[in-house]
DNA sequence: AAGGAGTACAACCGCAGATGC
DNA sequence: GGCATCTGCGGTTGTACTCCT
């Protein structure tokens, strides 16, 4: 009868998760890996779900996630793969290395698709408003999104610039697009390839960062203080508190990062 | 200072696809 | 092939925070 419900509902707590339930999670996952969710909070003791388990951990505790708004760069390319892609959110944050799929439909929902509306832009089609009528005739959305080309690829960039051009009247100086990034966008736009291997599964930034043998050994790994409230946390409850005596590559690379950072290197 | 409106974001829910038996 | 289970995804909701009157 039905579908067996995820957890059992009973004695399941829901809402904000406190830092002492933080702190039993990441210390299972960092001890035992990521393995089957539904038996997580059962070992880490935990009164939660797996599902909420897995949803804190992919979304807020993960070590390689970056916090804070998204730059310019980062939101105009949400917007271009968001007119390729359309709401495929994991897709999108599959390319935006550190970002999460419940960041970028947030940060779509609340900040970018206001601002494709006060452009004039549909944010669903990314055409002018005042064309829907006919566009619609043509073709359906689900059809324009599929057609990758030079056209589409053109009228998406201009609409990213025009959408920076806004910005950089408004915002801060701190806040611009360098004008590397803005270099960056113009040739991932430029790129007909780079953008249709986007549109394909092809390996993400993202799994390559997350994967768990790290492969660039030069690059540093993020500023896990400003990006981790919970690593602050960690210089409270003692480095040991966490069950950091574990073996895999990541968490000791994290460790000496962490360490290096304290040191001031 | 109070409180109502608007905003941002964390978390939940239900569905669908993947996988294993 | 059919069923059960698990995981991931996208939509939605709840709530804390900020701003405005």
């Amino acid at each position: 009868m039905g579908r067996q419900p995820c957890c059992d509902k009973l004695g399941v707590k829901k809402g904000p998760w406190t830092a002492e339930e933080d702190k039993k999670l990441i210390n299972f996952i960092l001890t035992n890996g990521q393995c089957c969710w539904r038996a997580v909070p059962k070992l880490a003791g935990l009164r939660r779900c797996g599902k909420s388990c897995r949803l804190r951990w992919t979304n807020y505790l993960r070590p390689d996630l970056k916090r804070g708004l998204l730059t310019q760069a980062e939101e105009q390319l949400v917007i271009d793969l968001h007119a390729r892609l359309g709401n495929r959110w994991s897709k999108i944050a599959a390319r935006l290395p550190g970002r999460t799929d419940n960041e970028i439909k947030n940060h779509w929902n609340t900040h970018i698709k206001k601002k494709l509306l006060k452009m004039g832009i549909d944010p669903v089609t990314h055409e002018p408003l005042n064309k829907e009528v006919t566009s619609q005739d043509s073709s359906s959305p689900a059809e324009h999104f599929s057609q990758v080309d030079n056209t589409n690829i053109h009228q998406v960039k201009e609409n990213s610039v025009a959408l920076n051009l806004e910005e950089n009247s408004t915002s801060s100086p701190a806040e611009n697009s360098s004008g590397e990034e803005s270099l960056l966008m113009d040739s991932i736009c430029s790129d007909v390839s780079l953008m249709n291997s986007m549109w394909l599964d092809e390996t993400p930034l993202m799994d390559m960062l997350w994967d768990s043998t790290p492969k660039l050994e030069n690059e540093k790994l993020p500023m896990w203080e400003d990006n981790c409230p919970w690593l602050l946390d960690c210089q409270d409850f003692g480095i040991h508190d966490f069950g950091f005596n574990c073996s895999s590559e990541i968490e000791s690379n994290a460790l000496q990062t962490l360490d290096m950072d304290r040191k001031g290197l």
